[in-house]
DNA sequence: CGGCTGACTCTGG
DNA sequence: TCCAGAGCCAGCC
């Protein structure tokens, strides 16, 4: 487990969606909902601005996170999007003939259903 | 100092 | 079944 409780609570929101994103293992991929869930307090459009807004320098593996879809979140044709689902196919993650990755394998709720 | 914009998701009509 | 609106933080001009 990961102490959430040193990020100062009600401000820094972006700081600790930072800190869940950190956690997606390497060939899992895990949607805004789910970090917002883990995170709490906190809204998928929240994710997406944390997302936005993250500054150069930090370990966070910001590829790993997409949307409800299993899609990546950017234009199909924009860079930003052939570099994501580069870094994610570097790791393992599989896209379908729609550019879209089975959550119920590679998605970090995988790792519970693991468990089962 | 004020307002705009940005990587989402769910519910109702 | 599809469209539209609401919820929401932080950085920048």
């Amino acid at each position: 487990m990961v102490s959430l409780e040193g990020s100062s609570p009600g401000g820094g929101l972006y700081d600790r969606i930072y800190q869940v994103v950190r956690l997606i293992p390497r060939g899992r991929v895990a949607i805004y909902g789910q970090i917002a869930a883990y995170v709490g307090r906190c809204t998928p459009r929240q994710v997406g601005y944390a997302m936005a807004a993250l500054p150069s320098g930090l370990d966070v593996p910001w590829h790993r996170v997409i949307n409800r879809e299993g899609r990546i979140s950017f234009p199909r044709n924009s860079s930003a999007a052939l570099e994501q689902s580069m870094l994610l196919q570097a790791e393992g993650v599989v896209f379908d003939e729609s550019e879209r990755v089975e959550l119920d394998d590679v998605g970090w709720a995988g790792l519970l259903a693991d468990s089962i």
